[in-house]
DNA sequence: TCAAAAGTGTTCTAGCTACACCCATGG
DNA sequence: CCATGGGTGTAGCTAGAACACTTTTGA
């Protein structure tokens, strides 16, 4: 039971990261985690496990990477690990214990055991789903402008991206709602930028097919 | 470790599922699975375990799919399962132990604990992949016709595809090769069909972006 | 009035859908 | 020569990429 928790922090994609203080792996960073409980199921386990680490209200996302077991991934005594990708919103900003912190996804620091392999792996799935299903919601605020947006896309994806096509990108399939506020200019001025939030915050589909979409 | 191992077997997806004899749960449908090994990695397990009922040669895929998790999700000890998707290719004809049958996924017969839920999830699983990666691959025979390959989309997928789009849709992906051989005709006579083959049997994601490609 | 930032309009193009038409074979 | 099925050409449409242009603000 491992989580990668991703989150944008000052327009760079970042990951929860602890440092061990004992052996095995003295000093390196680990993933947060723990074992399953007899009443649980994964998911719950997780969120239990988070909720030691981070505000689990936080957590805007979580889902399923992949089982990590090769029999010598770690010294010891055998552990087989179900990795879970969560998401944190740019705003949200957890107390965390002393020993864990954000670190930048794109250079990490010394990992444990197959951690980096896992935070790699959940940095592709979020490029992935990025593209075809509403995920974004998870790295925005509640409300947010589209340059705003745009950042977060840009931190988690590695490129740049376009604010206009990200806009009708996002329209086009209805996810991109109005609130009718607005967001004051910065101190060089400027045109007020509109806020906007997602119509849902939980996990859709938006692209179901890239191709083969089924006959009319 | 349970695996969901589908195959188009005429025109119809299937799944291979043996019927437990025993409590609990006694004559329904499950698949076939079984418990890690000290020293194998899930995958290897699941490969290991899926030689008792077919031959592995002819899998020619196997990822994993999620994590069962449930602690109710049968009955007695509990089990956790990492359950993966197989896939046969529609040509090879294993040699099952008696038990053992190819059931339409559309019409599942009653089937043992969650397994219902992970076939769908493996179907699922597969209509996404034929339309972004070259899983194709892992259906088919290693030469075909377009007509046998449309054929074997149509199943997978549940619903017509056109030949000509299909043909264009892989040859622009480069992963159509002619092989130079042709097809008979039927009995009713008809221009012998074109063989070809994929130039990769190894899964390869072909569309990589729905949209937010990087800039040029 | 100018600079800055947000938002809109427009052109270009790739690529998917659909369908008409041509090709190769058996009877 | 016709029926049958395979293969090609092509028109139409959708939507993403890029970029020019307009709008709204602060100084």
């Amino acid at each position: 039971m491992l989580a990668a928790v991703l989150s944008v922090r000052e327009a760079t994609l970042h990951v929860l990261l602890w440092q061990r203080a004992r052996a095995p792996h003295a000093h390196r960073w680990a993933l947060p985690g723990g074992v399953l409980g007899a009443r649980e199921d994964v998911r719950t386990s997780m969120l239990r496990q988070l909720s030691e680490k981070v505000d689990v209200r936080e957590v805007a996302h979580l889902e399923q990477l992949a089982v990590f077991s090769a029999p010598d991934r770690r010294p010891g005594a055998r552990r087989i690990a179900t990795a879970f990708l969560g998401l944190v919103p740019s705003d949200a900003d957890p107390r965390v214990p002393p020993d864990t912190r954000w670190c930048p996804v794109a250079r990490l620091p010394e990992t444990a055991f197959d951690h980096g392999e896992i935070v790699r792996g959940a940095r592709e799935r979020l490029q992935g789903k990025l593209s075809y299903t509403n995920v974004g919601f998870a790295l925005a605020p509640p409300r947010f402008t589209i340059s705003t947006l745009r950042v977060l896309y840009a931190a988690a994806l590695g490129y740049d991206v376009d604010p206009t096509n990200l806009q009708r990108f996002l329209s086009r399939r209805g996810q991109l709602v109005a609130t009718g506020g607005s967001a004051p200019p910065g101190p060089s001025g400027g045109r007020p930028a509109s806020l906007y939030r997602f119509r849902s915050r939980r996990l859709e589909v938006t692209d179901e097919f890239v191709a083969f979409r089924p006959p009319r």
